[in-house]
RNA sequence: GGAGAAAUGGCAGAGUGGUCGAAUGCGGCAGUCUUGAAAACUGUUGAGGGUCACACCUCCGGGGGUUCGAAUCCCUCUUUCUCCGCCA
């Protein structure tokens, strides 16, 4: 969430680039600063009484140490009062702190001054593009239809052992994707992340770390015995490695790579968008996160951007990058790129990666900070990124590869795969 | 799942009703000494709110209670350790 001094020094600032949102903050941010000078006036006022009260206990220790105790019980009586009103105010403080936090959690993120203001992905802009797009033979195929054809994934399958959204992989469809993950693990290791295998389960504090808890409730699976909630991607445990730290400064930056799972319930549309891997409630993701100083962390961002893209370029596919407009910048980022790779079956691109930098939105949440070259403690940046997420490369793989002999495995795979065609 | 013990600052570890935001040691930082380093010595060293800066307030696992006053007493939850049971 946003700070409040921040908030107050940066009224215009705030309201304008939140526009580029479709995001009005002008009413929100008098509230704010309503409700926190009310907080300040009340914090006071109880300071204020609990030290006088303070003050009357020591007294009355005092005397009853050298024999007073008339005279202290007649201050004990004094305090019954203060008792009460710091009672009532402290009361009140904790009501006036939880609607301004409250208040604070229903404002996002302030995009950055190069993020485009627009509604929805149809606003973002292009910004570079890479790769051929192959010339298929007669018949090729969706990525659905190769799953079928070659018995290397099993939706109906899923769908009986779990329901849709679930799919089997088999056979070499199983290696494909075990193959792939391990690809991306050694491609963000060499690139200097550390591997990490993270909880697939999280609690409600990790989910408010990272920003899924309070305004993404109904998109987590959540287990209501034990109140914890399946993660919808590794940022969540991963980045709240970091809740409540304090790190030194000659530590950043950090950078983490992990394999998860990842559950999402998506109350999605239905369709040929939704169809074969397009749209998932199980699927697997490679993702890496970073823990930059704020005065490098655009820098780092850039730098998560080139390595997806080596990667692209290393498995050949086709592969455009899209500034996401404001309207379609995740609620707690301050600027998303979004990679999709091109299905030539479907004739249409598909997600793969974002990758966002959350400068210290996320951090004042997790209250994640380093010690600055001055001995203060300061808010780090946060960043993440896919690197990647299987099921969409998969079925950019098996569309774009697709031969009428078969689906030729990318170079750079085989090694992982141990076999270079599946047919 | 059953029985018992414990939770204190970066770490270790004292503290059982007032003078305790908390001894001491280690670690960190700064300085003295040294050509430099080590050692030794001196000083400093938790977080949040608040203030121009002080003052002041809150925090000893979380929540609640007793008391004029709680790290210390009571209740409750969580976690950790030991023993038993079960088990990939």
């Amino acid at each position: 969430m946003l700070q409040v001094p921040f908030i107050r020094e940066n009224k215009d600032l705030v309201i304008t680039r939140l526009a580029k949102r479709n995001f009005d903050a002008s009413q929100i941010i008098e509230e704010v600063i309503t409700f926190d000078e009310a907080r300040k006036q009340i914090q006071t006022e109880l300071d204020n009484t609990l030290a006088e009260s303070n003050a009357i206990s020591k007294e009355i220790g005092m005397l009853y140490k050298s024999g007073q105790a008339e005279k202290a019980n007649v201050l004990k009586a004094k305090t019954s009062d203060l008792k009460e009103t710091s009672k009532e105010l402290s009361e009140k403080l904790n009501a006036k702190t939880e609607a301004l936090t409250d208040l604070l959690y229903k404002i996002p993120n302030v995009p950055h001054e190069s993020v485009p203001k627009g509604n929805s992905d149809e606003d973002n802009e292009e910004i570079f593009k890479e790769g051929t797009i192959p010339t298929l033979h007669e018949g090729a195929m969706p990525h659905w239809e190769l799953a079928k054809k070659y018995d290397i994934i099993d939706f109906e399958l899923g769908n009986k052992i779990t329901g849709a959204g679930f799919p089997v992989y088999k056979g070499k469809g199983a290696r494909l994707q075990r193959a792939l993950i391990a690809y991306f693990l050694d491609k963000n290791t060499e690139a200097g992340y550390t591997e990490y295998q993270l909880p697939h389960l999280v609690n409600e504090a990790s989910c408010y770390g990272t920003g899924q808890l309070p305004d993404k409730e109904g998109q987590m699976y959540h287990d209501s015995r034990d109140d914890l909630y399946l993660i919808p991607t590794a940022e969540v445990p991963g980045t709240n490695i970091f809740r409540d730290v304090i790190l030194n400064e000659n530590e950043l930056p950090i950078g983490i790579t992990g394999y998860t799972p990842c559950f999402r319930r998506e109350a999605g549309s239905y369709g040929a968008h939704v169809r074969g891997l397009n749209r998932l409630h199980q699927f697997d993701k490679v993702e890496i996160i970073r823990v930059e100083h704020p005065d490098n962390s655009y820098n780092a961002f850039n730098g998560m951007i080139e390595h997806v893209q080596n990667i692209l370029r290393e498995l050949n596919l086709p592969y455009r990058i899209l500034r996401l407009c404001g309207g379609d910048t995740g609620f707690p980022s301050a600027m998303t790129y979004d990679f999709e790779v091109f299905s030539t079956a479907q004739d249409r691109w598909l997600e793969i990666s974002s990758v966002s930098n959350f400068e210290n939105y996320q951090a004042n949440r997790l209250k994640l900070r380093f010690k600055n070259s001055e001995g203060k403690n300061e808010l780090a940046h946060t960043l993440n990124g896919s690197s990647l997420a299987l099921p969409r490369v998969l079925a950019g793989i098996l569309e774009n590869y697709q031969t009428e002999d078969g689906i030729v495995i990318p170079e750079a795979l085989v090694p992982y795969t141990g076999f270079n065609i599946i047919n």
